[in-house]
Formats: structure tokens, sequence, C-alpha cells
DNA sequence: CCACGTCGTAACAACTAGAGTTACGACCAT
DNA sequence: ATGGTCGTAACTCTAGTTGTTACGACGTGG
């Protein structure tokens, strides 16, 4: 399926500033958060830009700038976090439209259509039962 | 997350064959199959060839050669074509592994996977329960 | 008011996967 | 033997992800 680390590296970021802020710090750059994730600040910047987007974050300039959280780690599902980051739905029809003068190739589309729907539907209630804080509390309590 | 349509193809190219057979037919050219998909017979051909390796296809070469169903439409579930032709996950983890030391590094791998194999076992037992029948039965009552 | 650290973002390269296409050998019923 | 079809390799094209460099914009602290 070509699947990407987006959403680990979306969810790693909140919970990196999520913790970090509740240490005490007031705001998290994107080198100290890409040295967790071990990649690029710039990775991080553009992923967090899209998180900020959707109201999940927000940023600082100038000096003594970087992120913070908009909302508290208890107050983000992973589905905030996968609909700020993935547009598009995990199965794709045709690409080229089928012979529309084949029964089959006529049909097949909305039908197809409704079971994807009915997977978006399981996956996004699947991702919308945990927050950033279930995901925060897992890792301290394997530590 | 860039989906593909291999899902839709397969079930597309099984639903074809089980209806073509259904009307009295043996078997079913891939360059048919290809004319009701709108693709060129060798992407049919290679998707069949792996759902032939998962049991759920069968082809006859020589002359008057082609493809038949292994099983009947209702004993095929989405779950099984999608388990012959997707082996990856849906979400992936880091691409490089981070930073150990740090403690969301260190814990966030088998945090999200947690959260992916509870992903992965609703979409799947949403494709689960939907049979090529139910595919096809869709198909015939929208026309 | 300037200097420094950080964000914001464009631009590019490398890599991967999907999809389409051509080509040709293998196979087998007739 | 012939002709139609599968089996499969090889190639191209496209698009998405990830990493990287570069540089302007910004604003706080000195």
């Amino acid at each position: 399926m070509s699947a990407n680390s987006r959403l680990t590296i979306a969810a790693h970021a909140l919970t990196w500033i999520g913790l970090y802020q509740r240490r005490g710090h007031e705001v998290a750059t994107s080198e100290q958060i890409a040295a967790s994730v071990n990649t690029n600040p710039v990775v991080i910047r553009r992923l967090l830009a899209e998180l900020r987007k959707a109201g999940l974050a927000e940023s600082r300039r100038g000096a003594g700038a970087g992120w913070m959280l908009a909302r508290d780690l208890a107050a983000i599902t992973l589905l905030d976090v996968y609909q700020a980051i993935e547009p598009g739905p995990v199965f794709a029809l045709h690409r080229a439209t089928p012979n529309p003068e084949c029964v089959v190739g006529h049909g097949i589309g909305p039908a197809m259509t409704a079971v994807y729907d009915g997977v978006e539907a399981a996956l996004r209630a699947e991702l919308a039962g945990t927050t950033l804080e279930d995901v925060l509390r897992d890792i301290l309590k394997a530590a």
C-alpha cells in the first residue's frame, strides 16, 4: 500500500512537545523534536505546520521561538492527528473509469465505495479511541 | 497516503469472472477482463497471479485458456482479496529508528504499534463482512 | 536598533510504489 | 503445426514520501 510514517511522526512530535511542556518548558524547537524523532528539522516543521492548520499546535517566531500544543494531550485523539495530515482515502477506485457498458464496470464503483466508506468509518472510530495522553501513558508505563 | 486501486481492480476482476461463469462460460481471458476494467491485460494477469497464489483464482494455459474462480463468489470475502494483494500494513513506523535515549523516542514505537494493530484488526473485520457475492448483488441491484 | 536564533517555505534530489506498455517464450487444444 | 492465451521480464511514466540545503521573515534580548 506504500504506507507512510506521517501519523507516527506527527504523534511523536506532539507527544514530545506535551511531555516537554509538562516538564516546565514553554516551547519546543523543531530541532529538539527532530533529535528525538531522528530526522531533519524541516520534516518536523512541515508536519507541525499542517497540525497548526488543524488547530492542534501553535508556533512562535523570533528569538525564543518554537512550538506549543494548542490543546492538552488528553484533548487530542489520533483521529484528530490523522485527519490533519491525511486528506485522502485509504483505498482508491479505478484510475481510469471502467467500461460503463459492462454491468460490472458500471456498478462496481458505487458498490466498492459503500464498502470503503464502512472501512474508513471503522478506521476512524479506532483512531478516535486513543488520545495522545493515552499514548504518553503507554510510553511512560513501559519506561 | 498514496492509496492504490489494487483491491478495487482485484474485486472487479473476480466479480467479472464470477458473473461470466454464471452465464455459462468456462473461462474468462485477461483481455476480456481488462476491457471491463479499462486497463492493460498484463495488469490483470499480474493481479490474478497473486490471487491464484492465495487460492482464490485458477488459470489454464494453451488454447482456450483463461481464468476461473477457485471458489464461489459467496466464499470469497474482500478480506481474502485484501490479504492476497496487500502484504504490508496501512501505517508505517519511523523510517529511521528514533532516539532510544529519549523516553518518547524509546517508547513511541511499541505504543503506536498497539494502536495500529487495533486499526488493522478493525479494517480486516470490516472487509471480512462483505463477500464478492454481496458486491455482485449490489451491482445487479443498481443496474 | 541590531544580532541571533528560530520559524516558514521554496527548491531540489533520492527513493519507492503503482500503473501502463511492449515483448517474447511457454503452453496446449484443435 | 498453428494460433490463442498465459507467464513474466523489462522498461517508462507518474506521484508521493523523505531528506536536505538555502534563505528570507520575524521578534526577543541585549
